[in-house]
DNA sequence: TTGTAAGCGTTATCAG
DNA sequence: CTGATAACGCTTACAA
């Protein structure tokens, strides 16, 4: 591999003017250097040895997006195809400005210190749900980062979110509007403050408008996964006292109809469904998922471009909140007169 | 940060010593230093400059997955399931042995090539379709790379893939034996010796083997999609001349049967079809989908495996295939005697 | 059993 | 306009 030294051996300067030709610092030397600098360059396939320049810049242009592991949990990365879109924004983002990605899974905070320390991280993007301690641990250090789908009180921490509770309320408003009364509530697990409590919040809030009381009996937590949640639809089919569900996310609802299928119940005739984020599967299930719709690509861009922001001293906004609509397609039918 | 230095100046003793304690050296050192030496190290948090190891030793401990991006497509990297469970393989593996991820998407050889000589990548494994100029010039430079699903006629070339062919032929062989005879295959794309082109091949085969002629007009190569593979369901709706389909991707398939009932045809009774990967969605279309399974997480374990034990010497084996089978589910019945 | 010193490729400071 | 020189943190002969 040619090195600067290399470059600066072939035309007859210093390995310095080199350097500034490369970095653009054109300006003191003579047009005729640089022209025959860039012309060795190529001739000699030149490459910047990023490993040098990030240990005497201490930074290293790489950006690490990290993902939470749960410790029992089995190698479920980004499994579902939520985070596959994400990463495909981020990646492009990161790729057009000159950044590198690293993706990495993390258990402990520990770990994500090491690795930010181990490689000169310029930045991390999280997604995933992160116990509060890791932003703590975070704060208390240099790298900039953000946090994606998080509800993190402090106007320090940068944050891409979803007009969450909105998208519960559009999508809780819808079947209310076609005379539904009786609406489960299907999500993971509620953290204390997070994406799913925001929903349930929507949620509530439509049925508070209708006048319909939240029952403790219409809300159920599960794990997110295709088995679980077909399961949890043939579960649901022996229950005759519901017309609709609220799933917070594509691929619960999609399971949810699958189960509910396998037991011979009819979507929507006999119970509609409206899902969450509007994935590719939604077009997928029969009858296709009507849905909170988001761009999680944009998602991923628009957290690059503020962490980015950040980095160079920017001020960008703490907080980019993106909007929802209600993508209307076949799942949800008017309540039958019963 | 902490360095080696610190280190060596708190306990009393060179770098050297320090470095060698690090990489478990300990045998000309004192029980007793050693001691020290990691008791330093474990309160001062040392952490290792990557970055310093990387350009002193030219080996990073990154390994780079390259995924080439054709230059008109717009983002959709890993966009599809299929890409983030090999990807959730990949990042297990090398985690496990403390190599880090590098994700990038490329569109030109001399861009992957920088990519390699920049960061001085211990390795590379490429997912996707690249034209051949590709792997020529990667055989020209000495950092080890694996291909995932190509078909390269090189031993010198390491590989993981699959059954393809078999699972081509398994497929087709369920649809024969539950009495169909017109049997379209549909695809992306049949490049001309690659992973569509083996399960076409298998397809053939079983037709053969049952005595029915391969026909043309039964053949369709579509680009890979939901919008295209529900069109394509539509379409398909107005032929009479078939009863079933083997899809060689289940996304594929699972848009077909969208669009076929979209377009009111029934599936299995009217229409039968068999998808290829067993992805989680084979299990959320209704009827639940019958395919050709295989373990994608395994193959993104197995390429790690292959690709360091390469690297550190060893001859692993120069082509693993991964085996197939046939998960029969719902979306397969006997062809109703017409 | 431990230390010295050179060097990896790059950048930055300062001097010519 | 251009060039020495030191420094980034680490490894590795080679010395002691």
């Amino acid at each position: 591999m040619a090195t600067i030294k290399d470059i600066a051996r072939a035309v007859g300067v210093s390995p310095t003017t080199v350097s500034n030709v490369i970095h653009g610092n054109t300006g003191r030397v003579s047009m005729n250097t640089v022209r025959r600098i860039n012309e060795a360059i190529k001739t000699m396939r030149y490459v910047p040895n990023m490993s040098a320049r990030a240990l005497v810049s201490s930074s290293s242009r790489i950006i690490g997006v990290i993902n939470h592991l749960v410790p029992m949990e089995s190698g479920g990365f980004f499994q579902d195809p939520f985070h596959g879109a994400l990463l495909a924004g981020i990646e492009t983002a990161l790729h057009k400005r000159n950044y590198y990605l690293m993706v990495r899974t993390i258990r402990t905070i520990p770990e994500l210190l090491s690795l930010l320390a181990s490689w000169n991280l310029d930045g991390l993007i999280l997604t995933g749900i992160f116990p509060h301690e890791f932003y703590q641990s975070l704060l208390e250090q240099p790298c900039p980062f953000l946090l994606i789908d998080s509800y993190i009180d402090n106007p320090k921490v940068l944050q891409v979110r979803l007009q969450d509770r909105e998208g519960g309320y559009l999508a809780t408003r819808h079947l209310l509007e076609a005379g539904h009364r009786d609406i489960l509530f299907c999500s993971p697990k509620i953290f204390e403050r997070g994406v799913v409590s925001e929903r349930f919040e929507g949620y509530r809030a439509a049925l508070d408008e209708f006048k319909v009381p939240v029952r403790a009996e219409y809300i159920y937590e599960r794990e997110i996964g295709i088995p679980t949640a077909t399961a949890l639809g043939r579960e649901l089919a022996k229950r005759g006292d519901f017309t609709a569900i609220f799933a917070t996310a594509d691929i619960l609802a999609a399971g949810l109809i699958s189960g509910l299928h396998d037991a011979g119940r009819r979507v929507p005739d006999e119970i509609s469904i409206v899902g969450f984020d509007d994935l590719n599967i939604a077009q997928l299930t029969s009858p296709h998922l009507t849905t909170v719709h988001q761009d999680v690509v944009e998602k991923g861009m628009t957290a690059v471009d503020m962490l980015l922001s950040a980095m160079k001293g920017g001020t960008p906004p703490d907080i980019v909140t993106f909007p929802v609509s209600l993508m209307k397609r076949q799942s949800v039918a008017r309540r039958s007169p019963s």
